[in-house]
DNA sequence: TGTACATCAGTGAACGCGCGTTCACTGATGTAC
DNA sequence: TGTACATCAGTGAACGCGCGTTCACTGATGTAC
């Protein structure tokens, strides 16, 4: 009661925390993506997420009907965090145009999502972890763009544009380059390939990009 | 103590349940098995599994140092079960000879595959659960050339000894094809294409095997 | 062949734990007049 | 501008649950002599 300072709130400058949060739903989706990142989906728990984020565990109840709701919606974060990565990476292709550019791009949206796997497995996880709560719920309301499918989707269209891909081979492309780049990100993250050393990994992503552009 | 039958033992003609099971520990990892095919690796709890084998849920402290110690069993088996369909599916190819066998084995172990995906979803998930709990323990214990990894590389030694697979690429091709196959198993029994309907399951497939086999 | 005893393979009760969820509540905010 | 009151957003205690694991035990089996 006699501290002045708020050491807890994310806000600005708010001099001692509040009983009203203001932005718990956000807090408590932040506070998710936090366990979420060391923990994968299995740490998205109700308590432990309301712990984190400063607040009674039952307050959570007041955003979400339930533990399920809250997971979905902090898997729908970590999905756009991957859509967010790839739309960078391809973003930063530069200086080529034309067909090497859509080759360029089609290698760096298959690249970013491995990056991702990677580097953020816990978030990787609980991305798809998601998924399987329900028919594709959250999925589809991923903003615009970002959804990484949609944004495969579109990298198959240049490479259509572009004369490299024939246009009878377009339809179904999509279930053969996502599945290489997703089946070898799963067999690394969390499968047996997990102990794969750093100079492999690059290799064997080499391979997988290189039998997709050629196979496709 | 009045019952004569004995209603719950596998075994073929003891009179009343012994006291001593007799093969407790096969018979908690077939219980075990029971449990990961209808539920997955989550199933495989070390109480429930102690009580679907009818047996005090300690008494698996006798065959098992920890829950993971049998968890690890159960997914060794389950791995196993899924190089027996890839080893059943490849002896069914018949009357093809040379490189149109070699072909043909090669697309064989892939669908036996993304068949045992489909039709032991549990089985699935939990082979790949176990392998996730050590640096790849029980998974090198496979017993053979029942191991699927194996069997896909003495597959692809097959396409190069066939003058299908070019020898400088058969180095890392394991990488490209497990990729693919795996990534369409993972999406389709756990991931954003769990709803595809089945005709289309079957196309998704064909995009796979036919850019693989294209691109390796 | 019979007996004593060590060893093995089970049982049953109890532990502490963290979970999701519900309940009755209280503090803070917004609105009508 | 002030007050009454409904509504909203939190709190704290409690529930029942199933889990992995440990403990002291007992029944069954195998072995030495």
């Amino acid at each position: 009661m006699v501290d002045t300072v708020n050491m807890n709130s994310s806000r600005s400058a708010s001099p001692a925390r509040p009983y009203h949060h203001g932005r718990l739903r956000e807090g408590l989706v932040e506070a998710g993506l936090e366990l979420a990142r060391a923990g994968g989906p299995d740490a998205v728990v109700l308590r432990a997420v309301s712990r984190q984020a400063g607040v009674s565990h039952n307050a959570a109840y007041r955003h979400f009907a339930d533990h399920r709701e809250l997971l979905a919606a902090v898997s729908s974060r970590c999905m756009h965090e991957l859509g967010l990565l790839m739309d960078r990476r391809v973003s930063e292709v530069g200086e080529v145009e034309g067909a090497e550019r859509a080759r360029a791009s089609f290698a760096a949206i298959g690249r970013a999502y491995i990056e991702f796997a990677l580097s953020e497995p816990g978030w990787f996880r609980t991305a798809f972890a998601g998924v399987a709560l329900e028919g594709l719920p959250e999925w589809k309301e991923t903003e615009g763009l970002l959804d990484p499918y949609a944004m495969l989707g579109a990298r198959l269209d240049e490479l259509v544009a572009a004369g490299i891909l024939p246009v009878e081979r377009r339809p179904g492309a999509e279930y053969a380059a996502w599945s290489a780049v997703h089946g070898l990100a799963t067999l690394l993250v969390e499968g047996p390939l997990r102990t794969l050393p750093p100079e492999e990994v690059e290799r064997a992503l080499q391979m997988v990009l290189g039998v997709v552009s050629r196979g496709i």
